[in-house]
DNA sequence: GCAAAGTTGGAATGTCAATTCCAACTTGGG
DNA sequence: CCCAAGTTGGAATTGACATTCCAACTTTGC
């Protein structure tokens, strides 16, 4: 009866315990080499050597390439926000906010500053030119900046921030902030700019404090 | 004497005033597609047929594709910077800080939050593979960070900033919430991100008012 | 234990991109 | 006016890439 105009999801198949395996196997080679040349830049090839797979892997466990970066979008949101947690759950005070943008500094140093976030990355390359990329993205900056909403909402609720600070607002402050300041850090390769970037919104979010 | 190890710059060849006229042309055609498609996803023949030129010509102008990128983004930073003017010279007042940055969010709105910062965008993509595309956009970013930091040095000469505020950092830190807004602005296809990450950061300066 | 469903390898296909070549045409200076 | 240098068109080359195919192999549910 009803014509099924978009049946272009690819309806879930099973998967065999191995297929799981091999199936993130690629997602994360995939991740990595998109990480470091971006999608575009990252070749079928490319992916079948580093994840030890055959081109028939990938088109079975994903359809095409674009399935591939879907996935991957989904899959460096997960990792990037479990990486963060429990700091990411708990970003009710200045202190626990100070520390989470910290770490996210030293673990940029760490690499020398190569890469920016993984995020952020796909988002600046994939937001205008795939619709369903973009869609994925925004709910990925969603639930990033959401826990530091709830953080920020629970100190206003305890009193300890003031009733005029927009915590919402200030939220995504932070999380362009951090954006931006990955960004700089990235192309500067000094984490300097990072730092100086939530620092300075930091600074402002600590200006709303009662008392 | 001395074995010159690097003479890779393409020696300034000497230009006929229609040769400087195609070139431009060629420039601008790719400046435009490269915005929208980024620079790995604009292929030769795309410029081609957008400047109206034949492949001889782009190799003749620019040797290769990386050569056209560099003459891309070094005509972008000059042209973005060229329209932020005369405004970006003047960032000497609280006033001027708001006017500036909410300039660039009408022109986000304008385009539908289509596509992020000329600049940022290519950044984003080529700070990791291309070393010399990243030598020009750190000094892109150098160049517009300036006359920021500029504006907030004669404030701050003037007295009315606070001799405590670091006016290189918050100069970083605006230029990063500028960079950060916009990309979550491209991805959200709404200036709200932007305007509240340079809103926050513009706030902040604002509570260094001597007064 | 067997058939259906899931997995895998590897070659084949078709497209398109970057770059090179070279011959022809135009322009500027002396 | 004439030559050297600058410009241009268009075809040819080479290589890579996304994707498809199909036959063979393995696992799972009954």
């Amino acid at each position: 009866m009803s014509a099924s105009v978009k049946a272009e999801e690819p309806k879930e198949q099973r998967l065999t315990k191995g297929g799981r395996k091999t199936r993130e196997r690629i997602i994360e080679a995939a991740a990595e080499l998109m990480f470091h040349r971006g999608a575009g830049g990252t070749s079928i090839p490319d992916i079948q050597a580093a994840a030890g797979v055959s081109a028939s892997q990938i088109y079975h466990y994903f359809g095409d390439k674009q399935g591939l970066v879907l996935a991957v979008i989904d899959h460096q949101t997960d990792t990037r926000l479990d990486q963060q947690r429990p700091l990411l759950d708990n970003l009710d005070s200045i202190e626990a906010l100070r520390e989470w943008c910290d770490r996210a500094g030293s673990r940029q140093d760490a690499r020398g500053c190569e890469g920016g976030c993984e995020i952020g990355s796909l988002a600046s390359e994939l937001a205008d030119g795939d619709q369903s990329a973009r869609t994925r993205l925004v709910s990925a900056f969603d639930r990033w900046e959401g826990p530091i909403r709830s953080g920020l909402a629970r100190m206003q609720e305890r009193g300890e921030l003031s009733e005029r600070a927009d915590t919402a607002a200030l939220a995504t402050a932070l999380l362009a902030a951090v954006q931006g300041g990955m960004l700089l850090s990235q192309v500067r390769r000094s984490s300097t700019a990072y730092r100086q970037a939530v620092s300075a919104v930091i600074d402002h979010i600590e200006s709303h404090l009662v008392r």
